[in-house]
DNA sequence: CCCTGATTCGC
DNA sequence: GCGAATCAGG
């Protein structure tokens, strides 16, 4: 890419009304690295990126909590799902439950996924489930031992 | 997996 | 100086 007066121009004016690297090296017929690039070294006012490189250095103080279980591996929520997570239940640190109207932790979604939540109806008593939930979640797997294919 | 921007590094 | 490769967050 030559860099004529021009182009650069181009550049700056386009930087400067906000479109994306992309979208810009597109306009340009050019790669978005090679904006970004050129920007960079035009010193051109960086635009909002949360992205930060070196996260090893510098020993920030990050508690760096779990949100709410993010990474937490789940068991296929299948009917065949004879084992409980009450583990769950200790990963929510937020919710605090005395021993009334637990919220049922039976997970709704993909862990991860921002949708991901619980179920949070009332529990049954001693159980980690809501009513509905806890049917399906104690249901035994049937002893396959002699009859499974 | 798509988007984004930033930095690195061989050229 | 250039920009593809790579990184990193949304």
């Amino acid at each position: 890419m030559e860099w004529t007066e021009e182009a650069i121009a181009k550049l700056r004016s386009l930087w400067a009304e906000g479109l994306s690297t992309a979208e810009i090296g597109r306009r340009l017929n050019i790669s978005k690295n090679a904006v970004v690039g050129k920007a960079h070294r035009l010193n051109l006012p960086p635009r909002p990126s949360p992205i930060r490189r070196h996260e090893g250095e510098a020993a920030i103080a990050r508690p760096v909590v779990p949100k709410r279980v993010q990474g937490a591996t789940l068991p296929p929520l299948s009917a065949s799902m004879s084992v409980p997570m009450p583990a769950l239940r200790a990963m929510i640190p937020a919710v605090k439950f005395s021993q009334r109207a637990t919220p049922c932790c039976w997970p709704i979604g993909e862990p991860g996924k921002p949708s991901f939540h619980f179920c949070n109806a009332s529990a049954v008593t001693g159980k980690p489930y809501c009513e509905e939930h806890a049917a399906i979640a104690y249901v035994r797997v049937r002893d396959r031992r002699e009859d499974a294919a």
